[in-house]
DNA sequence: CTCTCAATAGTAATGATTACTGTTACTATT
DNA sequence: AATAGTAACAGTAATCATTACTATTGAGAG
């Protein structure tokens, strides 16, 4: 039940932060990795996983592990929802006015305490969207 | 986009198919590998693995892969919520009478086409909420 | 400035899933 | 019933994302 978090703000960290803040593509771990490299080129895999968790553990980033086998990162921390291509996987944001209405109150909720949910839509991005073939 | 289908239906399928609707755990792929092998020792968990996907993209089961790195098997093919338990992963069913609210038109939808959705709600189950220090 | 321990680089290990390869067995058609 | 075509199979190897390990470094409090 416990999140790793954040004691130090270290260069690996504010160049991590930087770089997440300048896309909105959702990067993977691994994308992470290739686009702070450019900056910081000895840092490690391994320090960018534990960097993305750490952060996301502390609310400075999102993690969205919604679907498929490879989490994605969001540089806004700020509540929205996402829309994945089913084609390609990619993932964008979508904005909304109206507040999502999710119902909370089961008939049976089989003795589960149910305090929250996770959840994106789905369906194709522009590309794919004009050439379903194409991926 | 295209997802495997299932030709025929072999003994295999059939005990998989059978073991699934026995149960309500939601069991992963290597869960009913061992429920199978009971009555089939010599299947091969690639075999149950392939069938799993395969009788999903028919609409014989449904597959959970909301979160986690796992996926999740439900033998029963209706749609119905999930809830998650978020210290150890176990899957229940939750049941509803109203139907859902999923707002679909979007401010902006970035160029993407939205289909669908994924969701499943988060909390405890019976055991980890009596002791969350157990798991 | 110094001390402490969180964080790091580099690498090995893990674990779930997928791919491959030669064989088996449904199903339809002679 | 024999044959052909091919989906599905068992067994195993390979892949890929992620996590764990270990010795070393550096952030930041006092």
């Amino acid at each position: 039940m416990s999140r790793p978090e954040v004691k130090r703000m270290t260069q690996q960290r504010r160049i991590i932060l930087e770089e997440l803040g300048k896309v909105t593509s959702h990067p993977t771990a691994d994308e992470v990795y290739g686009m702070v490299r450019v900056h910081l080129p000895s840092i490690s895999l391994g320090t960018v996983y534990r960097d993305l968790e750490a952060m996301s553990g502390s609310g400075l980033i999102q993690k969205l592990e919604t679907c498929g086998r490879q989490k994605r990162f969001d540089g806004n921390p700020a509540p929205h929802h996402h829309v994945r291509c089913l084609a390609c996987g990619r993932v964008g944001d979508l904005q909304t006015d109206t507040e999502l209405y999710i119902k909370a109150d089961f008939d049976d909720p089989g003795g589960y305490k149910v305090t929250g949910y996770r959840m994106e839509y789905t369906g194709l991005c522009p590309d794919c969207r004009r050439d379903p073939l194409a991926i």
